[in-house]
Formats: C-alpha cells, sequence, structure tokens
DNA sequence: CTGAAAGCGCTTACAG
DNA sequence: CTGAAAGCGCTTACAG
C-alpha cells in the first residue's frame, strides 16, 4: 500500500500552494494553462486519488442517496423489478456525482417506526424510497429533513414527491382496448382497499366504463387478497363476465388457471388483462395482454427530481406519473 | 429543515467543551456519569445526528465497501441469486458499522479496464468483487491498495482472497450419489475451458469417477457453451450414459427439453442432476435432483473476512469454500 | 474528570 | 495568476 498523496504533496513537489493545485484539479480559473497541466500531470504521477470526505466535510454533502425497499419488496417477484430499479438508480446517480445506498428497510424497523441508519448518521443527502410504505411509517418519514422522493407509490396527503406509473390511464386504457374488442361485460380483479395502485387501476377501468355507458357491475368486481395483502381464494360470481381487468400479472395468472380448473379456456371462453408486464405475462399459458411499465423512464424521473430537489433547496414537484404501454398478446379474443 | 446541530452546539449549550461532549456520545472513558446522561439527554432533545464524515476526515475510512457486480451477471438468472447476495451483504456489513454501495460494472468498463470511480474517490475503504471478472480486469483490481474480497468466483493465481462454492465437492458429492444410485456410466455436460467453476465441478465429477474405477469416457463429456459462456445445440454422442452430471440447472434444464424432444423420459430413461439448486431446478419438468448453493453462508464469510482485512491490516486468508447441500427431487432413478 | 490545541484534506473568500 | 487564512465537525494526545 502506497502512502496516501494528498493535495499538498502535489503542491510542495511543485513548489506550490495547495490551493493552486486544488483549483487546478478542478478546473477552476485563476491558474495559467501551463501549471494547471503541470500539476495534473503530476497527479496522475503520483498516483493521486481525490478525497470526496474532505468536500464532503466542507460542504455537509455526502454526495450518497438512501435508496430504501421495504423487505417485503425484496424477495418473490417484485424482486427482480426492483433489483432493475435500483441499478438504474445507481447507474443514473453517477451521472450527477452522487452514489445510492441501498437499505432494506426490515419488516420489525417499519413496525416499530424506526428511520434507517444512514440517515441518523448524516451518510446521505436524500433518500429515494421503492415501494409502499405503511402510512404510519409515511408519517414518520415526512418529519425527515432531507429531500426525499417515493418511487412505485404515493402519499395520498401528497406531502412527499412521488414518481409513479400511470396506473389510472394505463388501466384506461387496457379496459379501452377490451371494449374496442367487443366486449361489454368486463370484471375488474383485485382488493380495492389494499393499495393506492390497486385503487387508482380500478378507478382507470372504471372511468372506461362510464365513458362507454356501461353500467359497474358489483358482482364483477372480484376479491383477490386480503387487506394485508395477502392473496386469497377467489369467489366467482354465478354469472361470469367475459373479460377480466387483473390489477396485476400475477393475479391474471391466477385467474388464468383457476378458469383452466373449472374447465374454461382462455381467449377463447374469457378474455384477461394483466398489469405490469412482469414474468407472470409470459410463464402464463397463452402469454398475456398487459399493461407494460415503464421501469426506466420511472427512475430516471426519480433521480433527476431527487438531485434537482438537493441542489435546489427541496422545492416541492408534485406526483410524477409515467405512461405504460399496452403490450397485446394472446389472451383477448375479439367478439362479435 | 431545522439547523445542523454539532457537538459544539451541545456543548456550549450546557458549558462544557466539546471534547466532554464527543467523549460522552461515544461512550469513552473520562467524563462523569451525570454528565453523560445530561449531553446524551440534551442531544437527543436538539435532533443531533452524528456526522459520519467527520469521523472519516479524522482517520481516512469511509465505513462504505463497494460491491462490484460485472454487468453480465446483472440480468437473467444470476440477477436474482446476485441481488439476494447484495442485500444480504449490505445487512451484513451494517453490523459492523459499513455500507454497501453496489457498482455495476458495465462491460465497456470491464473491457477497457477502468477502475470503478467509487475507488477513484476515495468513497470506499475495500472491495467485494461478485461474479467471475476477466483475467485482464483480474490483474488491474490486483493494483487496487485496498482489501478485496472475492465473491463466487476467485483468481487462478489465488492473490486475492475469495469466498466461493465448494464446486469440487459439491459435484463430488452428487455424482457419488448417482453412483450409489446404481449408475455406471455417467456423463458430464459443460465447456471444461469457460469457468473455473464449471472445471472445478468437473473435477469434481472426476473425482467421483476414479475413486469408484469407472473409466472416464471422453465421449460422455458434453458441452454446452462456447468459451464465451453462450449456450450452444448439445451435441449428444451416440452411445448415451444412464445419468449426466450438468454443471448448473439451466443446463440440466435444456438437456431435459432436449431429450424430451427425441422421445426420451426423465428419470425413466435417463437420469439428469444440476447443481446451483436455482429457479430451473424447479421450473423443470421432473424437478432436478441438484446441488445448493448456500449463499447466505457465502455472504457471511465474505462480509467477515474484508471487515477484517480492513481493521487487520489487509493480511491474506486465501480461498474459503462454502460446503452446499444435495438436494433429492426427481430427476434421478435407481438402477437395478 | 475536563479541555485547549492540533489536525484530517479540502475549498471559499479575500488580498495581493 | 497565486496564496495565506479560516473553517467544515469531529477525535487524539496531552496537560491540568
Amino acid at each position: 500500500m502506497k502512502k496516501n498523496v494528498t493535495m499538498k504533496d502535489i503542491a510542495d513537489q511543485i513548489g506550490v500552494s495547495s490551493v493552486t493545485v486544488s483549483k487546478a484539479l478542478n478546473d477552476k480559473d485563476g491558474v495559467s494553462d501551463k501549471l494547471k497541466d503541470k500539476i495534473k500531470r503530476l497527479a496522475d504521477e503520483m498516483g493521486y486519488r481525490y478525497n470526496t470526505m474532505a468536500k464532503s466535510m466542507k460542504n455537509g454533502m455526502s454526495y450518497n442517496i438512501g435508496i430504501i425497499i421495504p423487505e417485503r419488496f425484496s424477495g418473490g417477484i417484485s424482486q427482480s423489478v426492483y433489483f432493475r430499479a435500483y441499478q438504474r438508480i445507481t447507474t443514473a446517480l453517477e451521472d450527477y456525482g452522487y452514489y445510492g445506498i441501498m437499505n432494506i428497510l426490515s419488516n420489525e424497523d417499519e413496525e416499530a417506526l424506526n428511520l434507517p441508519k444512514i440517515y441518523q448518521e448524516k451518510k446521505v443527502d436524500g433518500f429515494i424510497f421503492l415501494g409502499q410504505l405503511t402510512s404510519e411509517y409515511i408519517k414518520v418519514v415526512k418529519e425527515i429533513d432531507m429531500p426525499i422522493v417515493f418511487l412505485d407509490f404515493y402519499d395520498e396527503h401528497d406531502e412527499i414527491d412521488s414518481v409513479i406509473t400511470d396506473n389510472f390511464y394505463g388501466a384506461y386504457d387496457i379496459t379501452n382496448y377490451l371494449i374496442a374488442q367487443g366486449h361489454q361485460e368486463i370484471g375488474y380483479v383485485g382488493n380495492l382497499y389494499s393499495t393506492s395502485s390497486i385503487q387508482d387501476r380500478f378507478l382507470g377501468y372504471y372511468k372506461s366504463l362510464l365513458e362507454h355507458q356501461i353500467k359497474l357491475n358489483d358482482e364483477f368486481i372480484i376479491n383477490d387478497r386480503d387487506e394485508k395483502g395477502k392473496f386469497i381464494e377467489f369467489n366467482l360470481p354465478e354469472k361470469l363476465p367475459t373479460a377480466f381487468v387483473c390489477n396485476c400479472d400475477q393475479v391474471a395468472h391466477e385467474l388464468v388457471n383457476k378458469l383452466n380448473d373449472i374447465g374454461y379456456r382462455v381467449p377463447e371462453d374469457f378474455s384477461v388483462v394483466g398489469f405490469d408486464n412482469d414474468i407472470y405475462a409470459t410463464i402464463t399459458n397463452p402469454q398475456l395482454t398487459t399493461v407494460d411499465v415503464d421501469v426506466d423512464e420511472m427512475v430516471k424521473q426519480a433521480v433527476r427530481l431527487i438531485v434537482r430537489k438537493i441542489q435546489g433547496k427541496n422545492k416541492r414537484y408534485g406526483r410524477t406519473s409515467v405512461k405504460g404501454n399496452i403490450i397485446k398478446r394472446n389472451s383477448v379474443k375479439k367478439l362479435g
């Protein structure tokens, strides 16, 4: 291990002051080009590496962003999506000179309303929370005196900036698509009281029905999970609709299986659409027509937002929603 | 945003020096219990948060560890395993007071032999590299004057400490198991020149054959990928063995499909075993008997290692291999 | 038990 | 164009 090289070392070697070295290395004005060159060359030669911590000390910025993912999203199906999102976040942050420190928020810490240790230790300048938090925890998060962005969920009181997929218009679009295929009796599969995104998707579906003057039939709203998000057996109504808008691909997958079990075929007997375009969309037979969530764009927005908030005295930007796209596959039949 | 509270603020408020506050807050000797209590209470009240950066500045430690994952492992099948590993790493690091900063090493940067920016900027005190690097890049990594641990691969020249799954004995064990089930003609599926882990698994398989005095039949070594790791069509020999040891579950999955395609059934006609116990082991029909890799234990070892190296002047520890376990499922038939 | 002094490596604002 | 001084928030060694 070679010894630590500092700006002072370089300065001494050349016979200038460390101020000049600092200016040269940071490409600031006030150093002649010739000297600047000389300093840079020597820095390279001596194996100088910039000490970010000293700068941090000076201006009170850590140049780190905490990326907090609640434990329950760190496994199962959300895992791959969230990992990809996390990767993109770190990569995008780097372009702004920031680094992402990931933290899994354990169920216990969330329950006990404990803020992440990286907050207590001033390791970060801001936070991106990735994945729905309990409303109790959101309240605590609001007390944090740092820029915060919610990604893939939002605060119902809208006090914290968020970037989400456009649940409402995604569901609206895909319901419109079903109607365009001739369907008039369309069910919605999802618990309306579970999460805000499931609710918003429902409302998008409902808007489409309203616009087409199709009456909402309560019987066609099929519950898929309890309030805690745990999946339950479907309780299908006597009379079935001809198409189902499912709140996510996984549930659409389950529904197709269920329909198969009781002797029906998709899309011949029933059309089924999902949401998310995750792995369940392609492992289902037939593959699902669904709404693709534009994770990359969401990440881009979230990163831009947090950086802007850090640099610009934490202004409010509200909710940013990113539009998804319908991916047409084989789970929808054209009627009539 | 409330103003930044420092130790000095607390000290002034009470009428002591910041040295005393520092001692109190760090539970060091030299402060009366009564005063210590008072200081702690006031710190809480004033919303004091410890400034890690100042400490870092003092002792030159960042308390961050860089976790570097080559881009090609950040997607596909390795993704979920590596994400899980990364999560465990960050969690385990926290117990030691360290944080993990993940960095995807892009193919271009690896090709161009660029070291991660977090190294250049002294953001980290050490590195864990997760996933096989090119040998050219390994050479560059060796120049880094910081503790480094390789996780899930190793340097063939053994100059860098590593934690790997016990490829050799895993393959040895599972081949023994096949032999115990009455198999004598056993093939190995994998490119012997591709990665060290595939090679080691082959050697474990070979050791088992040797011990049972079964001659290695070159015809039974079936290539599954080119030197760059890209999968290729199997080229099955005329005469087939009764069982196959595959270098990973994914390839075992492909092999089962291939055998089905040409009219054979597993395990009735041929027994097939995999390695890794990843998702391919369970989506294959029949589910695969395979070797489970103990990722959690590997992570634990890697984290302990890197922390020890940082704290203890970067000693050499060599290669740590963590034993996996055979998971018996339905892809093996007992002969005779 | 308590604290004044020095220093970690940089940058900012100012003077020359 | 160049640099002396002060300061970011803490800790370490030393003195009392």
